[in-house]
DNA sequence: TTGTTATTGAGAATCAATTACAACAATAAT
DNA sequence: ATTATTGTTGTAATTGATTCTCAATAACAA
């Protein structure tokens, strides 16, 4: 619940203001650890009974996403999808191609990875973003099933 | 070159028709091994004399994609970047968020966690990406210089 | 050849994301 | 306090990528 305050910091950081719009928009961000699209945090302040523009949606993420307390995941059917990073530990995401399900999973091998290039003096690496697809266990099984039946 | 071919098979295993525009724009595709969006694909055949529709570019990626001759690569600018896969090994992604360059790398560790999830009975992982984020060393550079001046 | 059916190009439609702008609000300057 | 400056908002318009519609055409099998 602390991304709150540390964006309200680097609102203030660069000059910008902090405004009710963007306290609320924020608060709801970090309510959660799912990943979520625009449309489903817009949907969500609505069902809350807050007006607030789709437009002051997008800019503030943008916003957060600079500050480095939100990151995109993945881009997925026609937008892209988010989520905060703040307060969670790095992970990385196995996607089922068949019912979009998301999975998180860690492996320290991609720390190592990441590690051994910002060491090298080619790159300055400051992210990375690994993705596994596949079919989930529930995906596999239905396919199992029709091909037997 | 011979991706061709393979998309022609494909083309037929699936009771689809060869037709004079795939073929163009398949023999593009596989004409060289850079990354490429819609846009830059279809001003390269239009250099070349070859009228084809925008929708013809498109719906033609979409099935090299589901042959699995072409992979996305990183979604960008508000679009998605390919390449073919055929006759080229197995490689990441590092991306210069200055200068928006890419290169090419390969980690043996990302096939590891690949194999490794593959066993698992949890998952059936049929790909992945990686994706590194940071500076390269021009950008590097540059940004220095202007520390130092 | 002929019939069936996939494919094409052109343009319209869709949808995510950005932007222009006028009203408004917060801060700084006088 | 008053005024000027600048940031922010919502609305609506706009942009840009991608998909869709549909009539004309062409691939392929019989
Ligand atoms: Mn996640
Ligand atoms: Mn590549
Ligand atoms: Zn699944
Ligand atoms: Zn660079």
């Amino acid at each position: 619940m602390d991304g709150v305050r540390l964006f309200r910091d680097y609102v203030n950081e660069k000059g910008l203001r902090n405004t009710p719009e963007r306290e609320v928009i924020v608060r709801e961000v970090f309510s959660t650890h799912d990943h979520f699209d625009v449309d489903t945090l817009y949907l969500r302040l609505r069902n809350k009974k807050k007006n607030i523009s789709k437009a002051s949606v997008y800019r503030t993420i943008s916003l957060l996403i600079k500050s480095g307390l939100v990151k995109e995941v993945f881009f997925e059917d026609g937008h892209m999808h988010y989520e905060h990073v703040y307060g969670r530990d790095h992970h990385c995401h196995f996607r089922c191609i068949s019912c979009k399900k998301i999975i998180e999973f860690m492996e320290e091998e991609i720390i190592d990875i990441h590690r051994k290039f910002s060491k090298s003096s080619e790159f300055e690496v400051t992210g990375h973003r690994l993705e596994l697809f596949g079919y989930c266990r529930d995906c596999m099984e239905k396919e199992e099933k029709n091909k037997a039946g």
